[in-house]
DNA sequence: ACATTAAAAGTAAACCATACTTTTATATAT
DNA sequence: ATATATAAAAGTATGGTTTACTTTTAATGT
């Protein structure tokens, strides 16, 4: 806005709030925080955080999504700006909304655990305080056509991985079964993916080979 | 954001910026401001408006748009906030951008002169000020998504139109020629269009058919 | 050695996009 | 009246992609 005066404006508060999903036991799952305090004791809510003077919201996200995680480097695309003037019964809180994909690894991972965070399977979640059920839907709508022109695995899968594996990972997402032979195509169409020497036996006799993703052909083909 | 305290943290001016889209002459158009005060005098911007104690941004974008066109019921999506803390030379303004769809008819809009405005080819726009080049960018990149997978007529042509007015629309938003027949089997595929018996025989010796959106087909296709 | 398992490769039909050609309707000129 | 020109509208042929399904392959454990 440039036409009027900054002054006489009323000001909000302004925070973020984060759908972070990660894959785990062959399913797609989102972490969340239990609210310690009354209003909406006990419920369930996204992790959120103030955007701070001197931060965009992208950077906000960044800050916050480290703290909780440990891990630098995330993944993380805008949804949209929630502001209803009463979705917080706590004040007028205008709430920009992003998605994280990350890498479930308990080794490298902060234990969630110390800020009361746990990850939930997105098909049985809890209930959620405040528009965050609305927010998560429009995240994993945004995650869906993301890795319907992308593929998504490198954000949350490990480094190396078979075909079956990313897509156990897609049938999760997109709640679907894809044919084998058909997803197998496609994905390595996309041209992106490197086979290696090495094979996991431990679900086929006949082992399937690892994959993992070149990050010289995902940046030439990037967008 | 729900578990910090609500006090103590900065607040924050939260504006919206509308990149309005209309189609006239042949050609697809963006309705711009002319800055009249330092800085950027002279400079072009996005139409924009602060969100009020009792509004949404949503509500927020659509006053503007009615004061500005004077119509209601305009199409309007939002594209993404803008937040970088410096964006805004004149203080710490973070910026909601939607962009809207609006069929140019002199008759039944308010003369945007009034207000400085006026319509811009989106294909030699001048200079904009702040971050508005991008956001009329991102802007037109959602409305190419949208026109993708949906038909956009109905919020930028007349109530009736023929098919070929309907395809130099695309053309224009897409800055490309899509074949006439091609694109005529494609758009009538959709099955949203009603063929009137009236013939528009201003450019052709033969007369291409009028035809108009099916509103009860459309709900009915509705994403 | 053989049965078993799932990966991996292969196939055939259906479907859709694209480039291009032919037909049609009609206002205007002859 | 008839011919001509114009662009709409319809049609066609090709190539590529998707989809459902079948066959082959590699390796393990009995």
């Amino acid at each position: 806005m440039v036409l009027e005066s900054y002054n006489n404006q009323e000001k909000y508060l302004v925070s973020i709030d984060c759908a972070i999903f990660g894959y785990h036991e062959g399913e797609l799952k989102l972490l969340l925080f239990q609210r310690e305090k009354e209003p909406e004791k006990g419920k369930w809510s996204l992790i959120g955080g103030w955007v701070n003077p001197d931060e965009s919201a992208e950077t906000a996200a960044t800050r916050v999504l480290q703290r909780i995680t440990g891990l630098r480097d995330i993944f993380l695309e805008q949804v949209s700006a929630f502001s209803e003037p009463t979705r917080d019964p706590g004040g007028r809180v205008i709430s920009i909304v992003f998605y994280a994909l990350i890498v479930i690894d308990e080794n490298r991972m902060k234990l969630s655990s110390e800020f009361g965070a746990e990850w939930w399977p997105v098909k049985s979640l809890p209930t959620l305080i405040f528009d965050h059920q609305q927010m998560f839907e429009m995240s994993l709508e945004r995650l869906r056509q993301k890795a319907t022109y992308h593929l998504v695995g490198r954000e949350l899968l490990p480094e190396t991985f078979t075909i079956t594996q990313l897509r156990s990972l897609y049938n999760s997402i997109f709640s679907k079964d894809f044919d084998p032979g058909n997803f197998r195509k496609k994905v390595l169409s996309f041209g992106v993916l490197d086979r290696l020497d090495t094979k996991d036996t431990s679900v086929s006799k006949k082992g399937a080979f690892y994959y993992k993703f070149n990050e010289q052909k995902l940046n030439e083909s990037a967008d």
